[in-house]
DNA sequence: GAGGATTATGCACACGTTTGCATAAAAAAT
DNA sequence: ATTTTTTATGCAAACGTGTGCATAATCCTC
């Protein structure tokens, strides 16, 4: 009842030649005369011979194949970048391993093993948000396994990444609400441990600084999830001086954001303006619109796999690590003025 | 330079040992003294030993691997649904393959192909919306790969198959549209050679007639993307006898539906209900709230990764087709009155 | 027509495991 | 002391492929 797939050596048998030479006439090797070659492909080809990938495999201790490791799949940004990867790996017949750490260092820890268990080429990861020790991601390096990260790189890894110029899509972003006539604008991050809200965070400060703002501490919060955008955001409203703007870490929050101001009676953007990071999907369905900067996800995702493929490949050969910064947009919607 | 990974002839050769016996001994077989075992599995552990599980692939023919294909990944249903698969196959140490039709016909032929090459041992399906030709699935069954279709499943193939529960969940939603006063209520849905477009509307028609009103040509529409909605909803509200609730196939076009009622003057819900389907993130961003009937996706990520298993396993041994239903549930926000 | 060059094919091994069978050594039974 | 049983190990083959080397067959050349 079992229906073995046919092999080279069934070919052979069936040809009477030997399995070397089928497997030189199929892969057109010089030495293989025309006629056994036609004789062989055409055999091969009527009864749908298909390599055992696994075998080859084997034999070259390499399974095309790179895994991905995202703290979340249900997340704009994320998927987005998970499309990008997927089609510049699909473009380059690299199979794509999928992991989700789910924001949990444990389970990351235990992505990275199940990736090297497996063989992998190459590893695209970003880290999760709870992730203080680096120990597993340097197992990755030792192991002689290539790795990139996206978007949440490492600090204390020496790899390849490719991020966003966070910086600078933090610095148009604010720059614009100061143009637009806003002074008191508040910074809603993430903990500072995190690159990207480093990153943002000066690009915040130094727009301010190049428009005269002060910087206060006050208006510079952690506030990464609806659950602290609940929390935080009334009581900013609620002090004397409160904030004219706010610019976010993601749109979820700026979304929740919106909806607070609004609740709370004030005007968007009239009495305060809203930005968001990532415009994604829900930028377009809030009321008003929401302002936001574009990450290009898919763009991002695409830049990480040609460059842990080229890695791979030997074609990218520089030493030290290679950074790539994907540029980032400021799409100006109804939330700002 | 190259670092070769530590294998058992490795491990034979410095403990003067056979492969056999070292193999065993890590494996704890019977036959192998307490005394070798001991030494073999300290001296793997020191070493870091790691087995190559290509080898063990080719040896067993199967990789412990299964294929996901999925229509869209930058969409919230769908990645709640890789989710629960992800979540479910890491539990069963399978590993994840991931495929991305993005709704192409041929994109998906060659997904199935290139899965199939993969030896994968089952293979998760979500048809595109432009497939009219299942060849290529039947090819899966052909090569005794286990096939379970989820949420867009293929009239045409005889597979296990894990659906929501549509029409209940239409019929619920246009239930309660009708319940709370609604009588003139459109029904914006995909072609109806999708088996869920297909079943929504039986729902909605059967909820109509349970409330004697009329089923009306005009206020059944395809209308299934953005595009779509800003071409249609228009021309609905624009008749005299103009709908006074939408009930949508998801939940883009019901936020884009919620803007352009609201655009064109009308209340919502006041004058118009809103119901979407998902019951996604945007359901809460939109103002007002969304009301949306809940797919639970990552149950049914989870269920269809478990049937699957099941099948791989032998644990579900049921001669014909198994299909499972997802319940939906109906969630009231403030888009219906 | 004998030697050399060329062409086409096969043998054997390798990749890292697992496993049926044989076997050596030790222990037990007669 | 010899046979039988038990215990622990090794040999060899297998999974499906690719490749260096040997070799058989053909052709050319003088």
């Amino acid at each position: 009842m079992e229906k073995r797939p046919i092999t080279l050596k069934d070919i052979a048998k069936a040809l009477d030649l030997s399995t070397s030479t089928v497997s030189r006439a199929m892969r057109g090797h010089p030495a293989i005369s025309e006629e056994t070659r036609k004789l062989v492909q055409q055999y091969a080809e009527e009864h749908k011979y298909k390599p055992n990938t696994l075998a080859l495999s084997l034999r070259t201790n390499k399974n095309n194949t790179i895994g991905v490791i995202v703290p979340e799949i249900v997340h704009f940004f994320f998927s987005s970048v998970l499309a990008g990867i997927q089609d510049e790996a699909e473009s380059e017949n690299y199979h794509l391993l999928m992991c989700n750490s789910n924001e949990m260092y444990e389970r990351e820890v235990k992505s990275v093993q199940t990736l090297l268990d497996a063989r992998v080429c190459g590893i695209l990861a970003s880290m999760s948000k709870n992730t203080l020790e680096y120990r597993h991601f340097q197992n990755i390096i030792d192991d002689d396994v290539h790795l990139v990260f996206f978007d949440r790189i490492c600090p204390g890894i020496n790899a390849d990444k490719v991020v966003a110029d966070d910086y600078r899509g933090a610095f148009t972003a604010v720059d614009y609400l100061a143009e637009t006539g806003c002074s008191r604008i508040a910074f809603l991050g993430s903990d500072s441990h995190l690159p990207i809200s480093n990153n943002r965070r000066m690009g915040y400060e130094d727009a301010l600084r190049k428009h005269k703002l002060p910087v206060e501490k006050k208006w510079i919060k952690v506030c990464d999830t609806t659950a602290l955008a609940q929390q935080v955001i009334p009581e900013m409203l609620d002090e004397e001086n409160r904030p004219d703007a706010f610019f976010c870490i993601n749109d979820e929050v700026a979304a929740y954001c919106l909806q607070i101001v609004k609740a709370s009676g004030f005007r968007v953007p009239e009495d305060i303006s809203i930005c968001g990071f990532t415009n994604g999907y829900i930028t377009e369905v809030t009321d008003p619109a929401l302002t936001s900067v574009d990450q290009h996800g898919y763009e991002m995702g695409r830049e990480a796999a040609r460059l842990l493929i080229n890695r791979i490949e030997g074609v990218e050969t520089k030493k030290g690590v290679v950074s790539r910064l994907i540029k980032t947009d400021l799409v100006i919607r109804q939330s700002t003025r």
